[in-house]
DNA sequence: TTGTCTCCCCCCGGGAGACAA
DNA sequence: TTGTCTCCCGGGGGGAGACAA
């Protein structure tokens, strides 16, 4: 398996300074890889691989923009813009992906393309007070139980999110009851009995329920969204758990190799030759241990680790699914082709193998950069056994400690004025088996259907609209400057295995901010912390595993999604979307990934956090930029901008009923990430008091 | 929409003197076109589309298979041969396709290839002896009802079909019943129980029934096909009427375009470069109007008929699904792009619209031969009115004395020493309204859920083991040889539309037996009559069209593929499967093609039959190779070899359980194809009667 | 607060003959 | 001969509270 590495050097730096991003296609013979870039321009970096050999008489770097090449005779790169990332559905089986709008470079042509003609700095502010008084969605997020997906009885809704995300019942009557409707992606709507009954009362779910439980497939494990938008239309999305574990019946698309191979490359060619758009789809395949995500930060990292003599490690996928790892040095870091491709940045890594017996048909003497991870930098934890899914509570504030709390770094207290109009974050830690947590012997029957996989650990990131300025992006990542950030929308789930942090730039921060792979997680060869004012969630195990994931990426791309369904028409913004790659080539002791928002644009409280145990007693805890949200409220319970602190963050108030502050992390799966922010600071009626668990 | 045609010349003819048979790449805008190869050579013509840009500094033909060329660097076309071709089934949909297997022309490889070693006349000698006393299939197959998918009752089998395909029941019982055990073409069991009850009795699968049609989406108008192995078991298949409708959700499958695009030249460079083999899927795709399959005789006898100033109409299909005929002239066929693709013998038509409205948007001065229709030789029959979908039996004796009867062609009376080891021929002639037939009002309502279009004909002919040297298989197709065309499973469906016919050199018949969509039958534009030896059947219409398309090219192709499904393994020879296409271009009067099948090793006995009148009093009537099946055997019924005659075939006795020798066509969806053969020619015990009707 | 269990009861659908085409 | 209808009846599942985690 001869893979190519690209080192990106001055050109693509400069490339980077001026806002542009890579995206690489990456065809290795395990499956293809691609990163997907940011809003901005990128770089089309084409390996070896199907479509190598489309460089019939390539080589020089560069050039050729706007002259009449023969198509397909592309130069090795070619600096393309992406003018567009709208997240879409699959019509079958409401997969997630992104259709990336792409021109290639040679003037910048956005303005044609977005056809309003307003000044950029303008448009940005008209979207930002267009969007700024729109409030922050309601939603909620939960894992389905054994009983949800049960053919008796509904849907039971947990509490706090009837109440945020469903229209207020009549609780003098005797049952109270309503019909709800929710559209789907694909805006078809789906009808409900809501009803509050049972002893005690609960909300439920009843009829259509098991109707769209079937329709969609549903089983216990799987997720379901409720997202409440601004118009107060219901809207619902679905996170399948085969597509976390996997399982590729559903996650795997079928045109997606063709939608990256030879047809992107022809659009490609046509749109350096007549400067028209075309579409990439991008399926992020958060399963799959052979893709990998990344930004080109990462890349100019990894490859800056790796020379000749460098030590590293190798996991391999057995067929038996062990886990196999290998160790070697590397020989040597040359051209991928000097003579077919003289204009190539692709390098291969030649490396020898400790083990000789692993250089058998599963591996060779060339590798890439993603697969291996250099040994010299690793300590302790990636000693640590594979098998630490179950730990005790004790290992939870231990790997909390590793984050860094606010303040405990040097970015923290650089007097960003945040305007973000909308702030989205979530991150679950999975696999923590609580006291409560009843055995195995007790576990409901369909969660037994489907096989236990160990906890995966994924970070997203999701941003949108407006189309911001490159520098200005960058600007928002530099300390001490004002942010035009607009919306980040975040998530992570993490497993308990021992944490490579990453130290990079502080520049590049946001680059960094990684997703990795069950693998490469399980492996202990990366980790992504929660930057600061990620919202953190604890969920205790009931012990399986699987049914923990609820959240994160997907919720994520649900909820900007819902969102966005019935609004593609009127917006004029661009959506954007990456999942993105953790680093394991670069372990470090801290994390220095920040993240600012703008969350409205009216009145800023800064809110810190003490970063204070998000664990006790071995229920699950929740954290909102560092602050506790679940347990005993530190302060000013239910008092708008005095009951919470965090640092560098700026919210504002929202339009939507107030309801009470106390952000939400239900611990059997239900997750209330982002909708949940305004209520935390907003003034509260109490209907709800601090945890009593 | 610019469509290039390639004139295949003297190369090519020179190519198929040598066996070797085009695989066409057609990108068009309207869809992708292929023509499928028999086994032997191919050659790969990449025409305008996708493709045509992978030939960067292209030109020169022919040349270049063993040197290291550049991957992708392929010169126009690029002769190839098929070593495999087998037929498989999906797993989701069940939907048929072929996955052909293809080696760049160099040398012939067919030999390390097959691995067998053995000396290639001995290999096909070895393959007639151990499959020469295998017998002809029992199978049936019915379209459903809509009782048959109701949610209550099960699946009311024919009676001779039960009879001749389930083992025997006790009658002696009250209500005899038994379990059926049956095997899709996954291999997966499927358990029924058969019960013969019910006043008047009659044979019933109820238990196991309703999950077989809920697992496999099945509804009324879809059908099903039972096939008893030579080794007693039982096989299942079905056939959607939604992949006949032109309803893709079922017939399109997600990688076709992706097997024919891009992956299928860089398998086909490769190739090229390493003479290893390489696969392409191919799904045929027997509803979709765009989608045309041929011959490259078809295509040349294309080329050769059209020349500037030639007339010809052309049909479209436009949004309310209404067809337009329109008419023009060639104005000139000139190079498809001399500049950029000198070596390509592709060519485009330009031409004149007489209707100047009609080039708008959809019609442009260049056009597909594929498209047009000469019409200076265009008579009679296309002049008729379209919509003559409900005839008269009347008619259908006149359509059917354009066949060629044995004895009237002069290729009848050779001495042709046949050895078929299987022949499976079926043809149906649907949309005839039988005098019984019920009106509209009393159609089964599940059938009236589904729109019924048009009827279609459809031809298409199977063909495989074992693999024929292109010699031999040409020597077959002349008269007066022996022939060594082992197994051919042929069917036809046959609208009532009037028919051109082929004219066509004998050596070149078999190609020219074709397949056409339902676009060009309805228009007129060809019919592919059926050759000598054909089994006819007809079904009387029960006024729904689309109710009685019930066996034809998917029946064919599951009895095949059945009868493979479990000898895959230690099958060592070729399949080949193709669908034909039947050209419209070369009208004439008389119809030529001509089949030679063996049948058997054993006994030698020439049937002949005298062409008589094959629909009597309305009632269905079935041909085998002439012979009337339905309706009164004409001499000797149940006799061996003394009944019916026809001109060059021979047909021995097969080893299965002696049923009544006369081949059924039920009048309501029940076909029974090829299975019925060996029973026509077999003595019978006369458990069944001459149809009373 | 909510996951699971059990109970009730309706209705869907499997399985049968009746009947007619 | 077989497609459809109707009838019977049992099981599955929707919908409810009980109970406990």
């Amino acid at each position: 398996m001869a893979i190519d590495l690209n080192t990106i050097e001055d050109e693509e730096e400069e490339a980077v300074m001026q806002g542009s991003v890579c995206l690489e296609l990456w065809h290795a013979c395990a499956g293809m890889r691609i990163s997907l870039p940011r809003l901005g321009s990128l770089v089309v970096y084409l390996p070896q691989g199907h479509l190598e050999h489309l460089f019939v008489g390539g080589g020089g770097g560069g050039g050729g923009g706007g002259d009449a090449l023969p198509v397909f005779d592309l130069p090795p790169h070619v600096i393309c813009r992406v003018v567009d990332v709208q997240l879409r559905a699959e019509a079958v089986t409401d997969v997630l992906y992104a259709q990336i709008t792409v021109v290639a470079e040679g003037e910048w042509v956005g303005r044609q393309i977005r056809e309003d003609g307003g000044e950029k700095e303008d448009e940005e502010m008209d979207y930002m007070d267009s969007k700024s008084n729109s409030s922050v969605p309601h939603m909620f997020c939960k894992t389905l139980t054994a009983s949800d997906t049960s053919t008796h009885g509904g849907f039971s809704v947990p509490r706090r999110a009837a109440e945020d995300c469903f229209p207020p019942l009549d609780y003098k009557q005797q049952r109270p009851s309503q019909e709800l409707v929710a559209k789907d992606l694909h805006g078809v709507e789906w009808h409900f009995k809501h009803i509050y009954r049972g002893q005690p009362r609960r909300h439920l779910l009843t009829t259509g329920w098991s109707a769209f439980i079937n329709k969609k497939k549903l089983v216990s494990g799987d997720a379901v969204l409720f997202l409440r938008g601004d118009d107060g239309e219901l809207r619902l999305g679905i996170r399948r758990a085969s597509q976390i574990k996997g399982n590729n019946s559903h996650s795997m698309p079928p045109n997606e190799s063709l939608n990256v191979g030879v047809g992107m490359l022809k659009s490609l060619a046509n749109s350096v030759a007549t400067k028209k758009i075309f579409h990439i789809n991008y399926y992020p395949r958060v399963n799959q241990s052979e893709f990998i995500v990344s930004y080109w930060k990462f890349t100019k990292s990894c490859s800056y680790s790796i020379s000749a003599g460098t030590r590293f490690k190798m996991c391999f996928e057995s067929e038996d699914a062990a886990e196999r790892r290998y160790t070697g040095w590397v020989t040597s870091v040359c051209d991928f082709d000097p003579g077919r491709w003289p204009g190539s940045k692709w390098r291969s890594i030649v490396v020898r193998w400790d083990d000789e017996n692993c250089g058998n048909n599963s591996r060779h003497s060339r590798v890439s950069p993603w697969e291996i991870e250099p040994t010299r930098c690793l300590s302790g934890p990636h000693s640590l056994p594979i098998s630490s899914s179950k730990r005790s509570r004790v290992m939870i504030p231990s790997t909390i400690a590793d984050y860094p709390h606010p303040g405990e770094t040097g970015y923290q207290n650089s007097a960003e004025s945040v305007k973000s109009s909308r702030v989205l974050q979530g991150q679950e830690i999975l696999g923590f088996k609580a006291p409560f947590t009843r055995g195995d012997a007790t576990l409901p029957r369909f969660s037994e259907t489907r096989s236990a996989r160990f906890p995966e650990k994924r970070c997203i990131a999701i941003a949108r609209h407006p189309p911001v300025s490159t520098d200005a992006f960058y600007k928002g990542l530099d300390l001490g400057e004002s942010v035009r950030f607009h919306q980040v929308l975040q998530g992570q789930e993490m497993a308990p295995v021992p944490s490579t942090i990453l130290q990079l730039p502080v520049k590049n921060q946001l680059e960094n901010v990684g997703f990795k792979t069950l693998k490469s997680c399980i492996a202990g060869c990366s980790s992504a912390a929660p930057p600061q004012g990620y919202y953190t969630f604890m969920q205790p195990s009931s012990s399986s595993s699987l049914a923990q994931i609820s959240s994160s990426p997907s919720v994520l791309m649900f909820q900007h999604l819902l969102h966005e369904t019935n609004e593609r028409e009127k917006s004029d913004g661009i959506n954007f979307f990456y999942p993105l790659c953790s680093s394991g080539q670069q372990p470090a002791s801290t994390y220095s990934v920040k993240k600012h928002f703008e969350f409205g644009t009216s009145s800023t409280q800064p809110i810190e956090t003490n970063g204070q145990s998000m664990i006790r007693d071995g229920y699950s805890d929740c954290r909102l930029f560092g602050f506790p949200l679940t347990g005993k409220i530190p302060a000013g319970n239910g008092v708008p901008g005095s009951f919470c602190k965090a640092p560098s963050l700026t919210v504002t108030g929202s339009l939507w009923p107030q309801i009470p502050a106390k952000a939400v992390a239900h611990g059997h799966g239900c997750t209330r990430v982002g909708a949940s922010l305004a209520h935390l600071f907003q003034e509260s009626t109490s209907l709800i008091q601090p945890a009593s668990l």
